[in-house]
RNA sequence: GGGGAUAUCGUCUAGAGGUUAGGACGAGGGAUUUUCAGUCCUUAAGCCGGGGUUCGAUUCCCCGUAUCCCUACCA
């Protein structure tokens, strides 16, 4: 039987980084073993909080962003669907009565508040809390006549009183629970929807599901739903539990430790690769071979269930970054020009649409940024420098003028450079540097007092690429212009016979 | 209170009954260069504790400890 694994989020809200994981984890296992990879929606909690419609837009962008569309799913539709469970319904009511009816689940008619009650008094006497499964021993006549008198009820399962229930999951081996300890899990809610035990065992079995993989927070209520299998008289598929995400104080990875939704990466400026290879490797490795860069080919050809480790992971934001900035480095710089677009756009460093003109010297400037870039949201930033109108002191970093624009020399430089560049018929890196050399060695100086001024100057910034293949992608009109108003400024401050002051 | 899982550098991990316990991020140092970044080289940093099994355990077993997760008419 080939393989056929699910992934199966709830509307609740925007999809967790964890969630896509797994979700990576399930494809990677189809594509490997040449099986198909389904999802499915599971959306029968309907309290108004939990309830998030909005949610499924983004759980259809993050998985089209990985690259990893279902073969089948709600979008697409498929043999076995709906692939929605509210959907369902009716084939959930079904086995549900087939279970009553059976013996293996029971109508239960305790309210909130006896239950509420029980807990409590079960938490204050440290006894473990629990169902206490007064209504398992309902007569037919008790229930009907609970029915007649318009209570109202949801259905449990009959969790056996003995033996054991054996988990087979891939990654952590057999695991053997007591039946005595289970609660008699609820199956059918007061509203009539399924909970997740029912659905999901009934979904699973109807749409050929071989694997479950899920997260490790399902590890210990496993034995019910491997129950709800055996008491509808089916086999129930291979587990799989990854170990849990975690933030850097060892507590399941939530917004507190800054980005948990994919969407927040996306948005951030992440690679679909890098994204992918990280998420992949949190909780997975090749094994022996020392390599953590690879490709989706290479990580489809060393994927194994077996390789997915067993303790928790916290997640590594720095690594995550280092990571992006190598995708960002190794793809093709017209890539990420595309993809940094938006993020020009919204910072009103360029017009939307971009002009032409804009396009092009582009495509000039961001090939000198992409070294220093680790998310693509840091482009604007980055690349600000060539496009903001710059007139000193106006945008200009009050540090590096301290730094370099006081010394005595910087108003005879800025003179020379500026007469110098003027009369270049050709703007280039290599006559830039040229003059500049000269310049340097006729004002008798080193080379670095001359080359960081005249970056301050021209950039108003201390940092940033290789400074004459900068002044030729600024142009010559910008450069001069900007040079000029710096020298206009220092020379009537060294007319008057005092230094340039910040503030 | 009950149950389940887990335990190798700060972090992600590899590893084998005998290894100099390997790699990556991060940190330190160096080289390159006009700065930053990048790249290259390099240093420091680890087997939770106690018992067993064994000629020999970080590796296998048991116990302890710690951590996480579950303990809902949520998934």
């Amino acid at each position: 039987m080939s393989v056929r694994v699910r992934y199966a989020p709830s509307p609740t809200g925007s999809p967790h980084v964890g969630n896509l994981r797994t979700a990576i984890y399930d494809w990677l296992l189809a594509r490997k073993e040449g099986g198909q990879f389904l999802a499915r929606l599971e959306d029968t909690d309907r309290t108004p909080e939990r309830y998030r419609p909005e949610g499924i837009y983004e759980i259809e962008e993050s998985l089209r962003f990985l690259g990893i569309l279902p073969d089948e799913w709600w979008v697409s539709e498929g043999a076995v669907g709906p692939y929605v469970q509210s959907e369902r319904l009716e084939l959930y009511q079904k086995y549900a009565e087939q279970l009553m009816q059976t013996g293996h689940a029971y109508r239960c008619f305790c309210t909130r508040e006896r239950l509420d009650a029980m807990r409590l008094e079960q938490q204050e006497k440290k006894q473990p809390t629990g169902y206490d499964r007064r209504c398992r021993s309902l007569t037919p006549e008790e229930v009907q006549a609970n029915i007649d008198s318009g209570l109202t009820s949801v259905v449990r399962l009959a969790m056996p009183r003995e033996g054991v229930t054996i988990l087979k999951d891939v990654i952590r081996g057999n695991i053997s629970y007591e039946n005595r300890l289970q609660d008699d899990q609820v199956l059918v809610k007061t509203d009539g929807y399924p909970t997740y035990f029912l659905a999901c065992a009934v979904d699973d079995h109807h749409m050929g599901i071989t694997h479950i993989l899920r997260g490790d927070d399902w590890l210990s209520s496993a034995p019910k739903l491997v129950q709800v299998f055996t008491a509808l008289g089916w086999e129930p598929p291979l587990f799989a539990h990854p170990p849990l995400i975690l933030g850097a104080d060892k507590k399941k990875l939530s917004k507190r430790h800054g980005s948990t939704t994919f969407v927040d990466f996306i948005n951030q400026g992440y690679l679909p690769e890098a994204l992918f290879n990280f998420l992949v490797l949190l909780g997975w490795s090749a094994g022996d071979e020392n390599k953590e860069i690879l490709s989706i080919p290479e990580i489809i050809e060393r994927f194994t269930l077996e390789g997915i480790s067993e303790h928790p992971a916290i997640f590594d934001y720095d690594k995550l970054k280092w990571m992006n900035g190598h995708y960002i480095r190794a793809s093709q710089p017209g890539r990420i020009i595309g993809m940094c677009i938006p993020y020009l756009i919204k910072a009103h460093l360029i017009a939307d649409p971009p002009t032409p003109e804009e396009l092009d010297y582009l495509r000039k400037v961001l090939p000198l940024e992409i070294d220093r870039m680790k998310l693509l949201s840091e482009a604007p930033e980055l690349v600000s420098i060539f496009f903001k109108e710059l007139r000193f002191p106006d945008g200009y970093d009050e540090k590096a003028i301290a730094k370099w624009l006081s010394a005595d020399h910087v108003v005879r430089m800025l003179k020379k450079e500026i007469t110098a560049f003027s009369a270049l018929s050709d703007w280039t890196e290599a006559n830039l540097e040229f003059e500049t050399r000269q310049i340097t060695e006729e004002l008798g100086l080193e080379f670095a007092k001359v080359i960081h001024p005249t970056r301050v100057a021209a950039t108003g910034k201390t940092v940033g690429p290789g400074l004459f293949e900068t002044l030729e992608v600024l142009g010559r009109d910008r450069t001069l212009s900007r040079m000029q108003s710096v020298l206009d400024v220092l020379s009537t401050q060294t007319e008057s016979g005092g230094h340039y002051l910040v503030n």
